[in-house]
Order: structure tokens, then C-alpha cells, then sequence
DNA sequence: AGAAGTTTGTGATATACATCACAAAATCAA
DNA sequence: TTGATTTTGTGATGTATATCACAAACTTCT
């Protein structure tokens, strides 16, 4: 029997779901559904954008394209997460585009909807800045990561993260990843070649720190992984 | 005559200047008075940490110490910071080092009160999450910057986020660093080598971009600046 | 099933950057 | 001032990682 791991870590994700039950009923009824299809894009960075979704069903991709044309996946994201928080916050542009990597189902909710609620229930906006604190301490070490840590680590870092995001955690602590990932989005996530990212996955699947089981990545020894991934 | 870019541009400061008066008030008359002499460290990385604080004069340093013994400087920040906001909001440990560089003037607000005042008044909900979300973005953008610009590049961001922490502007848009940055301090910002960041300072000084004015580093084309500093 | 496309593995080479070493310059302390 | 300490500049060398090249192993499509 599986058990999402956002299940017992929720913040992680930017799940709503822990918010007082009628809280949270209002805010679905003034959410609309909708759904993407496998590679469709919900926003390209530099669009503006009015309000944000919560991610139901699916898994999907944040990513910018750097200067010298290189894809960078920023995070991937499953069901339970926030998504397009920030422009929805600040009025600026998205700063990330965010596609499908399989067929989803989101809510949208628009600024205006969102803040009406918020101002009435503060219990949102304590919601919102836990949420974007968590994200911002992730962030802070990636950026110390990237600077200190060797591409193995920072090949672990972007497993620990894909574990976070989308990982379905089996009775005996292992972890999956039941989503196709290709060794280009491990570079792209890690910030390496991919050459390099597939000579670290290779490695990690020889310490048995990671293991495959029908095409899927596994993560076998979560603690050591997570381990490895401290900055 | 000298003019604050943190006048233009309260937001990337995180200043609260620009509360509604009355708000305002309320938030300094909740808030206590303390200073730091040189050196002195606000809190480390690992503390726990009751109620975030303002800096009203001086300039303070947020720090991580990696793995490995290296230092990394997060940001410089000048007066209208907000400083220590994460532990605030999600109750986690201090995220990271914060210690004076200069003598510093500061407000401290602690947790029950800084909540009590923002379910009051949604406007300093809303005025924290926006802050966040600037600082996320800038967070994002620096792990793209890691991962894709070339050491040069690296050091002109960490001129411009100097520039943004504590630069004044002149009348003819030059902005000048007034206080002693050492290369050490560069290196450690843009997670470069000293070495290499002594390389690149003096690139940037013959490129004419940067120059030096009474031993303090000033920007003497910004637009330049900011732009070999996007990603 | 077979062709076409994509993903993966791996050696060889190139390169940006770190590290080392040390002297010159600037700053600080008495 | 003058010695001590810190900061800076710059060559020489080392190393991790990117890049190139290409074949083998998978997927996907018809």
C-alpha cells in the first residue's frame, strides 16, 4: 500500500490541504478546475499572470531558459503543490514556465478571489508566507549547494527534490518516483552535463543508494540520500 | 547630494516604509530598539529564533557556513531591511548567520506580536508576502546564475546585489558602496575563488563598469552592471 | 515487427576555475 | 612612525567538469 509522502509533509509541497476544513471549502468554491494535457504549457516565463493553481492530479515542471539557451528545471512538482504563487503575490511577471510532464488537473483561482479570501481568513495568508519561507530556505541552499557541493551531491540534491515533489513512500521507507525521468532532467535539475549527471546516477545506483524497479527510479536508502543532499 | 536607491526601490530592501502611516506607527511602537557594535553577531544559523527584526542604520551580513568550512554571503543588507523573517513565520531554526559590519541600528518585533498586528491589518500580510516573493525570485534567478554564468558575471551580480543592499545613488545614477568591501567578501558572495574574484573585480575596473572613489567601490555604469548580471 | 527516434554509457579531449605560492600594497595598532 | 596584519595581484599548476564523438540500448510509432 503506498503513502504519499506529501501525505506526512505537506508543507513541502504547498499543499492547502491542511487548512481548517470550511476555510478550505471556500477556497475550492471559488477555485475553477481545468486540465492540461501531457507537454501542454500552463504559463511561459515572462508572461503576466492573474491568479494561481493547486496542482490535484499529474506532475509538473518548473523551468527557466538561461541566457546561453541552457533549460534549467528549477522543481518538479506533483499533486498538492501551490503553483504561480509568486506573480499572483507581486504583480510581476511569471518567472518560470511551468508544463505538463503527464496529463494534469489543476484549480485556478484569481487574484482578486484569492485576496477577498485572504482578508478574510488570515489563516490563508499564515498558509502563504509558510509556504513561500520554506520555498525561500530550499532555494537559499540550493544556491550554497551549487557552489560547494560536487556533482554527485548535486545529483542526489535533484533526487532528494524529484522525492519531495512527486516520491510515493512504500511501507518499508523506500521511496518511488513512479513518474519516466530522464538523466536530462536530472542534469537540468542538478545544474550539470548530462554526460556527468548519468556517470552520478550510475554511481549512486552502484552505492545502492538508488535502485530502478520497472523503468521507475527507487529511492532504496532515503536517509542516506537526504544525507548526502545536506549542504 | 546623495539619494538612497532604497528611496526608489523600498521593495528590494524589504523596507516597511511604505505601510500606510497608521500601520506603520502601531508596528514601530510594538517594536524594541537595540543596537550591535561591529562584528556582532544578530544570531547564527541553528538558533532558534522568536520574532524577526528591522535595520534602521548600519549594515549587517546574512551568512551560511557549507559543508566544507566555506563561507557564503547571501546578501549584504542596508537600512529598511527586514532581517530574520523565515524563522518568524515557519518556526524552523535560523536559516542563516546574520553579524554586523558596521555599527547597526535595529527594531526587533517578536513572533505574537508581529502576528497580532498583521491579523489586524492584512496590509502587513500582504506587504511580508510580497517581500518573500522578491526575494524567491532573486533566490531563483542566483541558482540559474550558478549553474550557467561564467565567473565575471557572478561578480557583476554580486556588485548589483551590493548595489541594491546598500548603494546610494548619485545625482548622475553612479552608485557609490559606501563601506570597505573586500575581495574576500565578493568571492564569498559570488562563490568564486578569491583569487579568481580578484581577476574579475579588476576586469570590471578596466571595463570601466566599476571604479573606486576614497577606497570604496563605485558603479559607474549601473545599467551595464545590471545587465551582465541577468540571466 | 521493423524503422525511426530518443535515451544512455563511456572514452578522449578541452577548459574554466580552484589551489598553491609568494611578493607588493594597503591598513591597522602601539 | 614602524612593525604587524590584512588585503591584493599574479603567475604556475592541478582538477573537476564540460564538451565531443559515437555506439549500444531502449521507446515509440505505424
Amino acid at each position: 500500500m503506498l503513502k504519499s509522502i506529501a501525505r506526512q509533509d505537506q508543507l513541502s509541497r504547498g499543499g492547502a490541504s491542511w487548512l481548517p476544513w470550511p476555510v478550505r471549502r471556500t477556497f475550492m468554491a471559488a477555485a475553477h478546475p481545468m486540465e492540461l494535457r501531457a507537454r501542454e504549457v500552463l504559463f511561459h516565463a515572462g508572461d503576466s499572470g492573474d491568479g494561481c493553481y493547486m496542482l490535484r492530479s499529474g506532475a509538473v515542471k518548473a523551468s527557466v531558459i538561461a541566457r546561453d539557451g541552457q533549460e534549467r528545471l528549477l522543481a518538479v512538482l506533483g499533486p498538492g503543490s501551490l503553483i504561480g504563487e509568486l506573480a499572483l503575490i507581486d504583480d510581476e511577471p511569471r518567472s518560470a514556465t511551468v508544463s505538463a510532464l503527464r496529463p494534469a488537473r489543476l484549480m485556478h483561482i484569481g487574484k482578486a478571489a484569492f485576496f477577498r479570501l485572504a482578508d478574510e481568513n488570515p489563516v490563508i495568508y499564515r498558509m502563504a508566507l509558510r509556504l513561500l519561507s520554506q520555498r525561500l530556505r530550499g532555494t537559499n541552499d540550493s544556491v550554497v549547494a551549487q557552489g560547494t557541493v560536487t556533482v554527485c551531491g548535486r545529483v542526489a540534491r535533484a533526487f532528494a527534490s524529484l522525492a519531495k515533489g512527486l516520491g510515493e513512500e512504500l511501507e518499508d521507507g523506500r521511496i518511488v518516483l513512479s513518474h519516466r525521468i530522464t538523466q536530462s532532467d536530472i542534469a537540468a535539475m542538478a545544474g550539470v552535463a548530462r554526460e556527468n549527471a548519468s556517470r552520478a546516477v550510475n554511481e549512486l545506483l552502484r552505492e545502492g543508494v538508488l535502485g530502478r524497479a520497472k523503468g521507475f527510479y527507487v529511492i532504496e536508502r532515503p536517509a542516506q540520500l537526504f544525507d548526502m543532499s545536506e549542504i
